[in-house]
DNA sequence: GCTGTCTAGTCTTATTTTAGAACCAGATTG
DNA sequence: CAATCTGGTTCTAAAATAAGACTAGACAGC
């Protein structure tokens, strides 16, 4: 049957979830941040099915996560850029990273890291309340203000 | 074809998405945050087939994100709560739910609001350096430690 | 300026996943 | 102790995915 979508849903999660939510797309992304650009290089560094790549940088596209620029090199081909709103992804690009690293690895199994512009290691995400303290997730609750459920 | 796995990747990012990058899964554990525990409870609010919903709870008790615990009101039913894992998933749930909410909802337009006990908006997800400075994503890169690909 | 190769796709097909409904066993309620 | 609620499992049709064959236009060498 057809995929259940969120795009009307009143959680910003759910329709986040709905837009970039699958398998490839923050893959994508992903590579966007590493400096990917070129459709070709998505596919050689993903190992996705082209068919799928073209769909979903088309998604993508429409979405205004990514965009269509002249190529760098000057050649008539185009290239993949992240959007303003595809590098506010960073943070969960980020988040998703710092779960997997802390969750996933078997001690001293290999992985890549997140580093500063000095090579050193970057802190956990934090979640600052107005006034700048740190917040967990007990700490905090959903607010419903719109008219449907959630 | 069988969809593709990365649970063997030495990108974060890759492997976390393979365990929870579902349509679902986060989904499942944004409602966790809110408070749901029952089959049921999500069901009904996700509006998710009891299939489907029957492999997502039993992977996530296998990834250890969610564990089935005896049920609050005394009844002989079990209850799906979040374990240490998943509650580290908090900041990536926060950050689908901030994207959301600042790029895919018009002005106006009714959504639901992350606040603090006193019912006070929370800020933006911070990244912070090692010296305790946000820093955005042109300020960061990916090292490679393994020894494969990314 | 012709030929071969590269880039960026589209199209086709087999397989897997999903949605939705029907069904069922054990627990709970009246 | 009969009806209903809870928490599933099983079945089927439709949709998404993977993988490879194919193609049009750009580009590089000669």
């Amino acid at each position: 049957m057809k995929r259940t979508g969120f795009s009307e849903a009143d959680c910003p999660v759910a329709r986040a979830l709905d837009a970039i939510g699958d398998w490839w797309s923050l893959l994508i992304v992903r590579d966007a941040f590493d400096g990917l650009r070129r459709f070709g290089d998505f596919q050689k560094n993903l190992g996705i099915a082209k068919g799928m790549l073209s769909t979903r940088l088309r998604k993508l596209v429409e979405l205004d996560v990514l965009e269509l620029v002249p190529a760098a090199d000057g050649s008539a081909y185009q290239e993949y850029a992240l959007t303003r709103r595809g590098r506010d992804l960073f943070p969960v690009i980020v988040g998703l990273r710092q779960w997997g690293e802390a969750h996933l690895y078997a001690r001293g199994e290999a992985h890549s890291d997140l580093v500063d512009q000095a090579g050193q290691p970057v802190g956990q995400l934090v979640l600052p309340s107005r006034t700048g303290r740190p917040l967990t997730w007990s700490e905090t609750k959903v607010r419903k203000v719109g008219a449907r459920k959630r």
